[in-house]
RNA sequence: GGCUGAGUGGCAGAGUGGUCAUGCAGCGGAUUGCAAAUCCGUCUACGCCGGUUCGAUUCCGACCUCAGCCUCCA
C-alpha cells in the first residue's frame, strides 16, 4: 500500500506502526451552519479510506473532531440569543443526519472541544513551562514558532516568507506575526477558568489535544481538507511536537479542493451548495460516485453535470444488478479481486479502480455469464465502497414526486389495458402524462416498472 | 510577490518512453407496438517552444495558462 505524504510530498509505502493496525485522526467540522459539499467531499474520501483500510483486513481506530468552541458559533449564537453550546449541538445534530444520509460511518471517537479543556490547558502548561509560550501583559497566550525549529516543515515555509506575507495584520502583544494563540482571554460567550484567566481555548490546540489524547502521542496518519494545511496543521505540528518532544502524526494526507462551477467555494464568497440540496435531487451514492470518480488529491468543479454523469455510470451498475438474483452460493474472483485492490492501494486511486469495475461491468453482461462468482465479485467491490448498497427498486425511485404510488399504478394499469387492446395511441399518451410528471416508464417481459427520469 | 500543484479527445478522468485506458455523451446498426435496457460497429487526445532519444503525451529546460495556500474555510 502506498499513500501520498504531504509532509515529504512524495507516495511513501504505508508501515502503521502497530502490524495490521491504523491509528487516524481527521480533522472534522466546526458546527454552525449546514454541512456543504466541500464538507461532503472530505469526509467521503475519508470514509471511503478507512473502509477500504478495514477491507483489507487493517483494525483502524478513526477519531473524527468536532470543533464546537468557535468564534462563529459564539456569534452566531449571539445573534440568535442563544447559549452557544446549545447552538452548536442543533447544528452537530444535523451533521449526524446529512453524514448517515451520505452512508459515511460514523467515527469510532468523535471528541469536541468542550468536553477536552482539561487537555487542552494541561498541554497549554506543558508549552508554557518548555517555553514554548508567552504573554505579554494581560494578553492571549501565544505560541512562539521561532522557538520550532522546524515550524514551516509541512506547508514548507520559512518564517521570513510569514511574516513578509500581505494581509498580515500586526498585533503588538505578538513576537513574531505569525505567533498564534493558544488560549484566548476572554469573558464574554463560552468561557473556562484556566492558569491564565477566563478564557477558551485558540483554534488549532483542540485537535493536538484530542488526537494525542485518543491516538497517542504518535500515531499513523492525520487528515482533513486542503484548506487545513495552513496555519491549521502546521500549528498542530509545533503544539504537539514541542509538548511531547516527539514526532505526532507520521503520515500527513489532505483532500483537494472543490469548487463550484469553476470557481473556488469559501465562506467569505458564500457561494456553498449544502448536502439537503444536492440531496433533493440526487440519490445520496450519485454523489458518492461523483467524488470517486476523481483521485482525492485533485481539485473538483462541481457541477450539475458532474453529478448526472455519475448517475449515468451508476444507473448501468444498479441496472446490471437489478435485473439479476444474486447467487446465494457464490466464490470471490480472485483476480478481479486483486487488480481492483492493486489499483486502489496506489494512493487510494479511485478513478483507477472504478474504471476496472465499468470495464468489468460491461464484459460481464456480454460475456451472458450473469449469475458468476464474477458478478458477485463485482457488487462486493462496490460495496467496499459504499456504492450499490441501496435496493435497485429504491434506488431508481429516489427523489420527490407530485404523484404517489398508488396514482402511478392506477396509471400504469389503465396504461397496460390500453395496449392490451391495441390503443397504441392511449397507452402513449398515458406515458406522455407520467413523463411530464417526472416518471419514467419501462416494459419488460410482461411486467410494466416505473423509474424517477433523471 | 512567496510556496505547492495542474494543463490529456465533446465531457469526466487514469496511465505510460515504442501495440487499447476506462466511462459518459455522439454517430450508424440490431432489438422494441413506441420506449427503456442490452448487443454489434464507430469518431475525436495528450498547452506552447526547444533538447535528449532510433522513437516522447510520458524524461530535461524555457515559456504560456489555470488552480490552491499565504485571511474564515473540509
Amino acid at each position: 500500500m502506498k499513500i501520498f505524504n504531504s509532509l515529504t510530498g512524495k507516495k511513501e509505502t504505508f508501515k502503521p506502526k502497530i502490524k495490521r493496525e491504523v491509528s487516524i485522526y481527521i480533522c472534522g467540522l466546526t458546527p454552525y451552519d449546514d454541512v456543504h459539499i466541500g464538507h461532503a467531499r472530505t469526509f467521503i474520501n475519508f470514509d471511503v479510506i478507512v473502509k477500504f483500510l478495514r477491507f483489507l483486513g487493517f483494525k483502524v481506530k478513526y477519531v473524527r473532531n468536532i470543533t464546537d468552541v468557535d468564534d462563529k458559533i459564539i456569534n452566531r449564537a449571539k445573534e440568535e440569543g442563544i447559549p452557544a453550546l446549545d447552538f452548536s449541538k442543533k447544528f452537530i445534530k444535523e451533521m449526524h443526519n446529512d453524514f448517515f444520509s451520505l452512508g459515511i460511518d460514523s467515527p469510532d471517537v468523535e471528541p469536541k472541544v468542550s468536553d477536552h479543556i482539561k487537555e487542552i490547558i494541561s498541554m497549554i502548561q506543558s508549552l508554557e513551562e518548555k517555553g514554548y509560550a508567552y504573554r505579554k501583559n494581560e494578553s492571549d497566550v501565544y505560541f512562539d514558532i521561532q522557538k520550532f525549529k522546524d515550524y514551516g516543515k509541512l506547508a514548507n515555509r520559512t518564517l521570513d516568507q510569514l511574516s513578509a506575507a500581505e494581509r498580515t495584520i500586526k498585533d503588538l502583544n505578538k513576537k513574531h506575526q505569525a505567533d498564534f494563540v493558544l488560549w484566548k482571554m476572554d469573558t464574554d460567550g463560552i468561557t473556562w477558568p484556566s492558569p491564565w484567566g477566563e478564557g477558551r481555548p485558540g483554534w488549532h490546540i483542540e485537535c493536538s489535544a484530542m488526537s494525542i489524547k485518543y491516538l497517542g502521542e504518535e500515531f499513523d496518519i492525520h487528515g482533513g481538507g486542503l484548506d487545513l494545511k495552513f496555519p491549521h496543521h502546521e500549528n498542530e505540528i509545533a503544539q504537539a511536537e514541542c509538548a511531547t518532544e516527539r514526532n505526532f502524526a507520521s503520515l500527513w494526507m489532505h483532500t483537494g479542493p472543490l469548487r463550484i462551477e469553476d470557481k473556488k467555494m469559501s465562506k467569505s464568497l458564500k457561494n456553498f451548495i449544502t448536502v439537503k440540496d444536492i440531496l433533493k435531487d440526487f440519490h445520496p451514492e450519485v454523489l458518492r460516485l461523483f467524488f470517486l470518480l476523481t483521485h482525492y488529491r485533485s481539485p473538483i468543479s462541481y457541477s450539475k453535470e458532474g453529478l448526472e454523469n455519475a448517475k449515468r455510470v451508476l444507473d448501468k451498475f444498479y441496472t446490471l444488478f437489478s435485473d439479476i438474483k444474486t447467487p446465494r452460493k457464490f466464490n470471490e474472483d480472485k483476480t478481479f479481486r486483486e487488480e481492483f485492490i492493486s489499483a486502489f492501494q496506489d494512493d487510494f486511486n479511485s478513478p483507477k479502480a472504478l474504471s476496472l469495475l465499468q470495464a468489468y461491468a460491461a464484459n460481464t453482461e456480454s460475456g451472458g455469464d450473469l449469475s458468476s462468482d464474477k458478478l458477485f465479485t463485482l457488487k462486493v467491490l462496490l460495496n467496499s465502497l459504499g456504492l450499490l448498497l441501496d435496493e435497485a427498486e429504491n434506488y431508481f425511485k429516489y427523489g420527490e414526486l407530485e404523484l404517489s404510488d398508488r396514482e402511478i399504478e392506477k396509471l400504469i394499469s389503465d396504461r397496460n389495458d390500453a395496449r392490451g387492446n391495441k390503443k397504441f395511441d392511449l397507452a402513449d399518451k398515458i406515458r406522455d402524462q407520467l413523463l411530464k410528471k417526472g416518471i419514467v416508464l419501462e416494459d419488460l417481459d410482461g411486467k410494466t416498472i416505473w423509474k424517477k427520469k433523471s
